[in-house]
DNA sequence: GATGAATGAGTATTCATTCAT
DNA sequence: TATGAATGAATACTCATTCAT
């Protein structure tokens, strides 16, 4: 829809970027408005709409740089302890590291929903980024279970309780039993 | 804090609130002023400050009533088919029920935003509804159940991945295997 | 302008005009609306508009009842003790008596800002209130000071200086000197 | 508390702030919204927000444009005039140019309202220029009354009285006779 | 007599967006 | 490249007033 990556500055877009998301996890995205986010970034509003034409625009972008930080977690924590570890603490660890991250879960809300409100764009890169984490968490998964047919079920099981988790967390719900949870999801047979 | 159910004009109080989620469904709540919502109902601005103090006023009793819906739907599925069906159909059932209810869930993703951005009193009922929901899912899973002892985590797992599920679905992810996750879950020894 | 003294409902009136001034002085004129006189009343705003056409109305009576409050201050403070003090001691009373009374204050300057936003009826009754002081501060001062012969200069004087004494406490201004005025004033020759 | 004077559009905050006085002293205070301000000023609302934060920062402003005009009012009579007239001949002219000044005593009366009604930095603002004329009259009358000793008392006197002469004029009370007010003032021993 | 309900015009404030320089 | 200035439409909320019962 808007012209994104115009390869135009790149650092300077870098830059709004990271302070784009700073302030957003900080403040919440409905109490941030694009004067808060320049002035975040040391630029003005002006220079602001040099480098994205509107707002959706850097908003997805926002996304696209939210999306690629849960996906590093994610890869960071499935593939490296996929041979040391076992399957439940792998599962744990995850759940820990995706749900405990309050700012993030905040930021992650905050764009799905502006994704839910029509912004298709948007929702396509929610539904990709869906995609990207299955294929992570299966392949991680059937490095560590083998023997076991069940893990794409498991996975779609795992990652949506795990959508659902950081949802409880942000509204305060502190007694998730995580680890037992865990336990139970690779328990099976 | 601010003055609910004051017994005054229950029936208009009703005809607001129907016509405020009916709009909430339809056009997402940051796309809906009050304003909007007078205009649904019939009635004037000023009108929508008689019967309610405040935005934050209004949404809490939306909120009241979105759970309560929920409640319902639940309650239905769980309790009365508690006895005839087995354990996966049921939770098949209450997974595609909740989670298609695609206009409710874009009004629960609003509510659980607002509630996120500080407003405490939505955070509470949020977690009461969450205890709630746990207790009937717990309740119904041990009536058919009997012999299992791992039933409370199964409800958590199943809550959670319900959420996930719900937001899944709002940002049009059309492929879980919901049959398949409920036999999984249901499959557990 | 307004139908004023109907006759009917003496009391209802009454009731209603004590708590309005109470109101007003309580929380200032601007932040008062006829929605909390009803309320401070204990009536309903339908029957503050059945004993009172219009707020102008009610401002009027509010104003009189006010302007006889002061008047009954003054008529105390001079009459009463002009046979036994001196003319600086009751002069250094009334000053002390009429500025110091800081809600009586707030609420003199809220109808005089009704009465100078184009209210001629109320600019009517302040200057009718200013001729009945001065009549009556130059009868007792006359009392008194028997063989001066510029009293009525030194009631205008005393009066605008009164009047400017309390503008200066409503702004919080405590260093005014009032017994050496009231001395400096009477001392004249 | 607000930013202010920030450097940045001088000229167009000069252009606000005389068009807000303008209007302000035509309208009232209380019939005078924002919107009239900027419509007067031949901006929009929006462009009034970019210089002024909030109208209390606005106001601030016009209170201090306000009160360095009647300073500049009264240093002009009493500076200039103070070695070639007597006391009383200058007492009288303070007396005619501020009081008889009518739309400037309607601001006066708005901004007082407002500094009464809670606005402590409106309030310190007033008592500041209090003081400021204080110490011009008693300044500007020792040098005419060298031999005085009760300068300061009469600076007092004259000072609420000036004020209090002002409330009378904008209730329209045409009867105060300053000259010989005036005169009995400066003619104490 | 008395009131609860309804209203509509008005208020300060916010904010994404545009544009001349 | 970068920005300061300007805008207008929108937003939640207030309040004096009206009126049927």
């Amino acid at each position: 829809m808007a012209a994104r990556s115009k390869n135009k500055g790149i650092d300077n877009r870098d830059n709004i970027l990271k302070n784009a998301r700073r302030i957003l996890q900080k403040k919440g995205g409905q109490n941030t408005s694009l004067a808060d986010i320049a002035r975040a970034a040391g630029i003005s509003k002006g220079t602001l709409y040099y480098y994205y034409s509107s707002k959706a625009d850097l908003i997805y972008d926002i996304t696209q740089d939210h999306m690629k930080s849960i996906t590093a977690t994610l890869l960071k924590t499935v593939e490296e302890k996929a041979d040391t570890e076992n399957a439940t603490d792998i599962m744990y660890l995850v759940y820990e590291t995706v749900i405990k991250a309050k700012a993030r879960g905040r930021l992650h809300l905050y764009l799905l929903q502006e994704a839910v409100l029509g912004n298709a764009e948007l929702q396509k890169r929610f539904q990709d980024a869906y995609s990207e984490w299955f294929d992570m968490i299966t392949t991680g998964l059937k490095r560590v279970l083998k023997e076991r047919t069940d893990v794409e079920i498991l996975a779609h099981v795992f990652l949506t309780s795990l959508t659902g988790g950081i949802i409880q967390q942000l509204i305060g719900n502190k007694s998730l039993p995580l680890k037992p949870m865990a336990q139970w999801l690779t328990g099976n047979s």
